[in-house]
DNA sequence: CCTATACTTCGCCAGATAACGAAGTATATC
DNA sequence: GATATACTTCGTTATCTGGCGAAGTATAGG
């Protein structure tokens, strides 16, 4: 139960929804999940931590930065819960704009990213 | 989006995943669920409202009684987070006690069991 | 070392949510 | 009709949650 209940109180927040739908098929450390949502760091790497604590993501250090992605073997819930939110958002507008702006994200320099939002 | 976090959200509450699960293969009306949850009937008639919102249940009122139940043509979305809830929580203890307990509720007087609440 | 920086943790605040009992609605029964 | 009853809606309260900025941690580079 308790497993069930973090994975559907993780994904009952429309934030941390998009995260993990942007984070298929890549790597993003906290600082392009920001960007993407808009979100202090703060508050940004809380959310990244419920995911992972629900199994939904996993995280990897190299250096100072911290890159989150999918889980390399999600147990059977989560893959099927992934395959769900796949499946039931393929066509939503907003994971699409999120999808159509991803890549400039990804391709931006990782110190004018990192930076902003200090401004 | 909409659709997707409102089940995520309606999912995200213990008593109402609970209430999904046993209303599998049954037809309950609200005091049996007051009596499984032990609950206040205000409180188990919101909590199936927002399950019926997000599609999870369906209702069917005859006289005094409101039922409710899984729904007869799930939507392919529903179908799918209700077919993850059923592997996920299969073996779980409390999903286990519950389906112990349910027949005695299901089996008891009705009378009784909606003037329950009152004392 | 010392500074800069990428991220996390902490403390706080505003808004959301779950719970209850009381009041309201609708339907069966007398 | 009047009463009882099954449920819902409303109003209130306590707790949870999402958000931020400030302070803390850890690592790269001078």
């Amino acid at each position: 139960m308790r497993d069930v209940m973090s994975v559907t109180k993780a994904l009952a927040d429309e934030k941390r929804t998009r995260a993990v739908m942007f984070l298929r098929g890549r790597e993003m450390c906290v600082c392009q999940v920001v960007e993407m949502l808009g979100l202090a760091p703060s508050t940004v790497s809380k959310h990244l931590d419920i995911l992972n604590q629900a199994g939904l993501i996993e995280s990897r250090k190299a250096g100072r930065w911290v890159y989150y992605r999918l889980p390399d073997t999600p147990s059977a819930s989560v893959k099927k819960v992934l395959a769900w939110l796949e499946c039931s958002l393929a066509e939503d507008p907003q994971i699409l704009r999120d999808a159509k702006r991803l890549p400039a994200v990804m391709g931006m320099d990782k110190e004018k990213l990192c930076c902003r939002y200090r401004s």
